[in-house]
RNA sequence: GCGGGUGUAGCUCAGGGGUAGAGCGCAACCUUGCCAAGGUUGAAGCCGAGGGUUCGAAUCCCUUCACCCGCUCCA
C-alpha cells in the first residue's frame, strides 16, 4: 500500500474542542455565567470576540445600508435600517404564525425512549369485529409493508387490506392506554403530548397573568414588517426597496448544541426586500448572488460554502407558495462533511404583510405611481443570516493548525475582520526601542485596533498574535534607530520586509482595503 | 427529554478517606535579541455546586449544574 500523501490539514480534521478552548483562552467567547457554572445555550463575547462580531456586523451594515450594492439595472439600491423592540405586542406572533408554529406537541415513549412529534404519528384502530383490543401507532413515514408486518405480528387479520379506522394521534388521546407505540412491545407507553414552545415568555408589568404575557422575539424579521408602513410614510423610499435590521433574537431550543451554532440567544442580520410580485424572481436571483459574494469577501472560501435549495417538504409556512428558500451553508467542523445553515434567502411572498394587514386591520398595500397607481401587496425576498453563526464560521475558517510554528496554530482572519489589525513590538525591552515603539503605537491607535507588546522574547509575542489572528506585526530593531525603517511580519507567511516608519499607517490602510 | 462520558491551578492532566501535585502559561528580575530560549524568585486551586455518611471527604453516597458524544428536535 502506498503511503498516503501528506495533505495539509483540512477543516474536517479540526476538533471543535480546540476551537472552543482557543476562544476561551484568548478571550473570544466565554460560557455565559461562567463563574456560576454556566447556563445552557448562552454565551458571552470577550474582548476579541466582541471586536470580531462588531467587524462582521459593521461590514454587513455598510454593504447593506450605508453603501448598498448596485442593482441589476445599474442603479444603487435603496435600503434603510431600523432597530425594533425585542418585545412587541403578542398579537404579532399570532399573525406571524410563531404562536402555534413554534410549539410542536411531542410525545415520548416510556419503553423505547423515543420521542415523536404528535402530528407525525398515525394510529390504526382495528374494527371491533376483529376482536383486537389494541391500537397501533405508526410513524407517518412507515411503509405499507412495515405496517402490515407489524399488524400481522400482533394478530390483526388482513383481508387484502386493513379493516378498521386510521386516525391522527391527537384524535385518539382518550385511548392512550391502549395504544402500542412504534417498536414497543407493551401498550400504553406513550406520554400525553407536551408543548414545546420555542418562544421565551415574559410578562409586562409586575403582575404575572395571561393578560400581560409577552414574548421575546424569535426573529428580527417581524420588527421590520411591523415598521414597513412607518418607513414608507416617513422616508420617501419607493418600490423596490429594503429594510435592514441587526439584533438579538431568542429561541428556547430544546437542545442547544455545537458551541454558538445553536444557542438560545443569538444575533441576526436580516434584510427584507420589498418588490412587485412579478419581480420577485429577478431580486431573489440578485440577492442570492450578492449574499454569496459577501461571505466570500469576509474570507470564507468557496470550498467551505455551498448553496442548497430547500426541498418542498421542508419549506416553512410562509414559503410554501413562490420561489422557495435557498440556504447558504458552511462546512463547520461539527457538521463536516455536511454543511450547516449560515444564511437563508427566502421568498416570503406577501405572507407577512397580508397576515399583519388582517390581524392589525391596517391597510398595508402599496399604491405604485410608477405602475399606473396599481395597488398591490409587495412580495418579500429575505436574506436572513446569523451574525453569531457568521462569527463561528469566520473562526472555524480562520483556524489553521501549523505544527511548524511555535503557537502550533494561527487564525487566518481576513485583515478587515481581524479583531487586532497589527501589533507593535520592540525587539528589545531596553534601550531606545520601546520609546520608538510607543510613539508608533500612539500614532496608529487613533486609526486602528492595535497592540503594543514590549515584554518577553520576540517569538512568544509573534506566537500570541498568531493565535488571535493579528495579520501584521511591526518590529522595531537596531536598524530602526539608524534608518527609520521597521520590519513587517506577515502572519500567514511569516515573511518579513522593511517599511519606513512614516509609511506604516498607509501600509496598513492599503492592506485593510481589500 | 433519553443514554453514555467528563468536571482537580489560566490550559493539559496526575492523584485519591487524614487538611492538594506536575508540565506549560502568568508576574518580577537577570542573561539573550527575529519566531513560545536559559536561569532565579513568585502569585495562583479549599479539587463544578448543594446536601449526606464519617472523628475526618477532593476521594464514598444522593441531588443538581455545565460541557462532550449518540439519539430526539431544529419555525
Amino acid at each position: 500500500m502506498q503511503p498516503a500523501k501528506q495533505e495539509p490539514e483540512t477543516q474536517t480534521d479540526i476538533d471543535m474542542k480546540d476551537i472552543v478552548a482557543l476562544c476561551k483562552r484568548r478571550g473570544f467567547i466565554f460560557p455565559a455565567s461562567d463563574i456560576y457554572g454556566g447556563i445552557n445555550g448562552f454565551w458571552d463575547y470577550g474582548p476579541l470576540g466582541t471586536e470580531l462580531k462588531n467587524n462582521l456586523r459593521d461590514y454587513w451594515w455598510h454593504r447593506m445600508v450605508t453603501c448598498p450594492p448596485i442593482g441589476p439595472d445599474g442603479h444603487p439600491l435603496q435600503i434603510v435600517g431600523v432597530d425594533s423592540a425585542i418585545i412587541q405586542n403578542p398579537k404579532v406572533w399570532e399573525a406571524s404564525g410563531h404562536v402555534g408554529g413554534f410549539s410542536d406537541p411531542m410525545v415520548d415513549c416510556r419503553e423505547t425512549k423515543k420521542r415523536y412529534r404528535a402530528d407525525h404519528l398515525i394510529v390504526f384502530i382495528p374494527d371491533p369485529s376483529l376482536g383486537v383490543d389494541k391500537l397501533f401507532a405508526f410513524h407517518e413515514e412507515a411503509t405499507n409493508e412495515e405496517q402490515e408486518k407489524r399488524l400481522k405480528k400482533f394478530g390483526v387479520k388482513f383481508e387484502g387490506k386493513f379493516i378498521g379506522d386510521t386516525r391522527r394521534l391527537e384524535n385518539c388521546l382518550d385511548q392512550l392506554d391502549k395504544i402500542l407505540a412504534p417498536d414497543a412491545k407493551e401498550v400504553g407507553t406513550l406520554t400525553e403530548p407536551k408543548e414545546f414552545n420555542l418562544m421565551f415568555e415574559t410578562y409586562c408589568g409586575p403582575v404575572q397573568s395571561e393578560d400581560n404575557k409577552a414574548y421575546l422575539r424569535p426573529e428580527t424579521a417581524q420588527g421590520i414588517f411591523l415598521n414597513y408602513k412607518n418607513v414608507l410614510d416617513s422616508s420617501r423610499v419607493k418600490m423596490p426597496f429594503g429594510i435592514a435590521q441587526i439584533g438579538k433574537a431568542f429561541r428556547n431550543e430544546v437542545n442547544p448544541r455545537n458551541f454558538i451554532f445553536r444557542s438560545r440567544e443569538f444575533e441576526q442580520m436580516e434584510l427584507e426586500w420589498f418588490c412587485h410580485p412579478e419581480e420577485a424572481k429577478k431580486w431573489r436571483d440578485f440577492w442570492f448572488e450578492e449574499r454569496q459574494k459577501f461571505w466570500r469577501d469576509v474570507g470564507l472560501t468557496s470550498d467551505n460554502i455551498q448553496m442548497r435549495d430547500h426541498d418542498s417538504d421542508e419549506l416553512s409556512h410562509y414559503a410554501k407558495e413562490g420561489l422557495g428558500t435557498a440556504d447558504i451553508e458552511y462546512k463547520f467542523p461539527f457538521t463536516a462533511p455536511d454543511f450547516g445553515e449560515l444564511e437563508g434567502i427566502a421568498h416570503r411572498c406577501d405572507f407577512d404583510l397580508t397576515q399583519h394587514q388582517e390581524h392589525s386591520k391596517t391597510k398595508l398595500e402599496y399604491l405604485d405611481p410608477e405602475r399606473n397607481n396599481e395597488r398591490y401587496m409587495p412580495h418579500v425576498i429575505e436574506p436572513a443570516s446569523g451574525l453569531t453563526r457568521g462569527v463561528l464560521a469566520l473562526i472555524c475558517e480562520a483556524y489553521t493548525p501549523d505544527p511548524d510554528r511555535p503557537s502550533g496554530v494561527y487564525l487566518n482572519f481576513h485583515p478587515k475582520m481581524a479583531p487586532k489589525k497589527a501589533a507593535i513590538l520592540p525587539l528589545m525591552a531596553k534601550g531606545e526601542q520601546p520609546e520608538v515603539a510607543e510613539k508608533l503605537y500612539m500614532a496608529l491607535r487613533e486609526e486602528f485596533s492595535v497592540d503594543l507588546d514590549i515584554k518577553q522574547n520576540i517569538g512568544k509575542r509573534y506566537a500570541r498574535q498568531d493565535e488571535i489572528g493579528t495579520p501584521y506585526c511591526f518590529t522595531i530593531d537596531d536598524q530602526t534607530l539608524e534608518d527609520q525603517t521597521v520590519t513587517v511580519r506577515e502572519r500567514n507567511s511569516m515573511a518579513q520586509e522593511r517599511v519606513h516608519i512614516d509609511k506604516v499607517a498607509e501600509y496598513l490602510r492599503e492592506k485593510l482595503r481589500g
